[in-house]
DNA sequence: AATTGTGAATTGATTCACAGCT
DNA sequence: AGCTGTGAATCAATTCACAATT
């Protein structure tokens, strides 16, 4: 029945979803209900019919998902056919662990560069430049992505210099709540909350 | 008016309004209202005036509230008044990463040691242990949050050895939904979705 | 017989609107 | 006058229940 707008929440669980069906393929399997995708997404199966329901009818009732067919239409419909490159800034403790950790190659990023007041010792194959380049580059290559690992004294100051060059997209590492036009995409990791909450559930 | 039972999100928005207050008590602010504490958590001051709620009334009428006893009690709420200690298995990339990054101790967490099969070449203080001494490490120390970063595929079952060792608690970086019983709380970080999620909404 | 797709019902979260303090 | 605290109203998300389909 294709909805016009989908709502922030299910285009996440689209991309659990997404995984959960690339496992499936590598292990030969050709169908799937949404009872056991659901299972392996932890949601609801209907939870999981509801969100696939925004998009259309992938299934076929009595037997389940054709696997990589809907993989196929959950790619299309998630946008990520294509590489994105992204850049990272602020190449500290966090930031340097992220440019080695290989796991977003796998999902279709790259991290293409860096940015620093200083010139940490090279670690990776992913040239580091000082910030004064940052605006160019981001103009240049018309990069959209930005992973922001930088103090949180700096943090505001610098997503004002990169919105304005050109990006739209910012996975937020630092502790403030950036404030950015509405044409400007922000999502938050906070480790340490991440704990905190954690903690609060342990008696 | 102090309900019994206060929602996952509200325990989360908590944590968020905490590290505001904290930055706001570096800066010698005495006072803050719900308005500007509101939108440096970036939400509505509403809103956070309702999460405050669920644990009792703690504002001024015209004046809004004191920063470091809104604070205090948001520590006692939030149960974190004493350091706990947390242990991280598999030590590869992200793992090592995630040792040497210094934020988890500032709000009071301490990874008090590492665990894999092989031995990492030693970047930190921290001890790292082979997987043998899991499940007597925890007990021993009666540990209660780990941290997982080990490969997706190992992922269940290291959850099942230490859920069985005692483990409550588990920020969960592998790409698995993890099947575990419902004393035990998990957080779910991948670092992956959230960049794709981001992509979806770049035009 | 099995399993999807979906309107209706329910549950939950957010926001409004304003009474109640200081 | 200013700002919190909260019941009522609204809005959003989830789940139910079952008809439709293979």
């Amino acid at each position: 029945m294709a909805k016009d707008v989908i709502p922030r929440k299910t285009v996440y669980r689209l991309s659990v979803y997404q995984r959960c069906l690339q496992r499936l393929k590598v292990n030969d399997v050709e169908r799937v209900s949404s009872e056991a995708l659901a299972k392996a997404a932890g949601v609801k199966p209907t939870q999981l019919r509801k969100d696939l329901a925004y998009f259309g009818q992938f299934g076929t009732r009595g037997l389940g998902y054709n696997i990589s067919q809907l993989s196929e239409k959950l790619t299309q419909v998630l946008g990520t056919t294509r590489l994105q490159p992204v850049i990272l800034i602020g190449v500290g403790n966090l930031g340097s662990a992220l440019m080695s950790y290989q796991g977003f190659n796998k999902e279709g990023f790259e991290i293409v560069a860096g940015f620093d007041i200083e010139m940490p010792p090279k670690i990776t194959d992913v040239p580091v430049f000082p910030l004064e380049k940052l605006s160019g580059f981001i103009t240049e290559h018309n990069i959209k992505m930005a992973i922001l690992t930088v103090p949180a004294r700096r943090a505001q100051e610098v997503v004002n210099q990169i919105v304005e060059a050109g990006i739209q997209a910012v996975l937020n590492f630092t502790p403030i709540i950036l404030q950015v036009p509405d044409n400007v995409v922000v999502n938050n990791v906070d480790l340490a909350i991440e704990l905190e909450n954690l903690s609060y559930f342990i008696r």
